[in-house]
DNA sequence: ACGAAAAACTAATACCATTAGTTTTAATGT
DNA sequence: ACATTAAAACTAATGGTATTAGTTTTTCGT
């Protein structure tokens, strides 16, 4: 019946562009307020405080991880569904490189709605490497090393360790060609 | 002449401790203070300020595991130095995972000391993949192909990424034979 | 034993997050 | 239209952080 201001949705999506934008050191309660024109106090009145914040931040970033990587494989198998999904995950880290970070860094209670996100992307991953005739053992594994060289290289060209002028792209392409070749041809 | 007390280095390494056995969110002045029996302000007869602190987290950071990468492929070369290398790293960034992020989140504007024993790694690293019978380009690739796993492997442990009951080291192993036996059937 | 250089200190400022308590606002029912 | 009232937003206060300025203390070397 009473009066109606903020909500946690306009809170949760300054934050996020906060943390696109200047860096996940940059999300404050103090931050997100200005960017509001209110004082850090009455955003309480929507949100526990920044813990609560940061993880709405994870559940947000692997949820549209998520659409973004099961969208992209639509109607795709086999190595044609593992590049759409590497670019996908690329595009995401490249226009959300805040909250992508959040979606690395989960809440240290594990979070039960997180950790269902985050199995659904794992999941999806699973059904790809299901397709090439692997052991269940070692179908963990591919999975396991192709996360690896998602996050990997995300996160290292997120933090300039690519130096050498050599098109990063062609690099992502180029290892994941490797690797699924490798995929056929080992064990 | 005069009187003697803390020096940076005691004061980096007490640090180090703090970023490898509570995270390098704890890493404050305050929490290096208090744990050398000293007030705050003590700290700036010998470093700037916390910034300053940081960048000697990821020197030292980048040194130590050089040296363990570099001291790993003494004698050896080809696959073994491969398997080698990534069993040094992984050994670095489990033993010191505070300082391990600190050689990743470099300082911001470029520094030079950093920058040349970030490129020994580079270039050890490099060495390695020239024995491998690619063209330039590929090679770049390859060490970014190569960069990406390890960094991503030990980033996703880190953060609790793999969850299922396979044993890690036997997925690291993996996915660094698959990446080996793809570069020979690759082009 | 003493002087000087530098260590360590106290006090103060300026952020930050958070809590308590007060005031303001506006959607709703009459 | 207007009074009710729930909740939004506010102010004030507390305690944590980094940092600067200025003072006191210490101890090395002569």
């Amino acid at each position: 019946m009473p009066r109606v201001g903020l909500n946690i949705v306009q809170i949760v999506q300054t934050a996020a562009d906060i943390a696109d934008n200047q860096g996940t050191e940059a999300v404050t309660l103090s931050g997100i307020a200005r960017e509001l024109s209110v004082r850090p106090p009455s955003l309480f009145n929507h949100v526990k405080g920044l813990p609560q914040i940061k993880r709405e931040l994870s559940l947000l970033g692997v949820k549209k991880l998520f659409k973004r990587m099961n969208d992209a494989t639509k109607e795709k198998s086999g190595d044609e569904a593992i590049f759409a999904i590497a670019n996908a995950y690329l595009q995401f880290t490249r226009e959300h490189p805040g909250l992508y970070e959040y979606t690395i860094a989960l809440p240290k209670p594990k979070d039960e709605e997180i950790e269902r996100e985050s199995n659904k992307i794992l999941t999806l991953i699973l059904t790809l490497f299901h397709t090439y005739s692997l052991s269940e053992e070692n179908v963990i594994h591919a999975v396991r090393g192709f996360r690896s060289i998602l996050h990997g290289f995300s996160s290292l060209e997120q933090k300039g360790g690519f130096g050498m002028p050599i098109e990063r792209n062609d690099s992502l392409h180029y290892m994941i060609r490797v690797f699924l070749t490798g995929l056929n041809k080992t064990e």
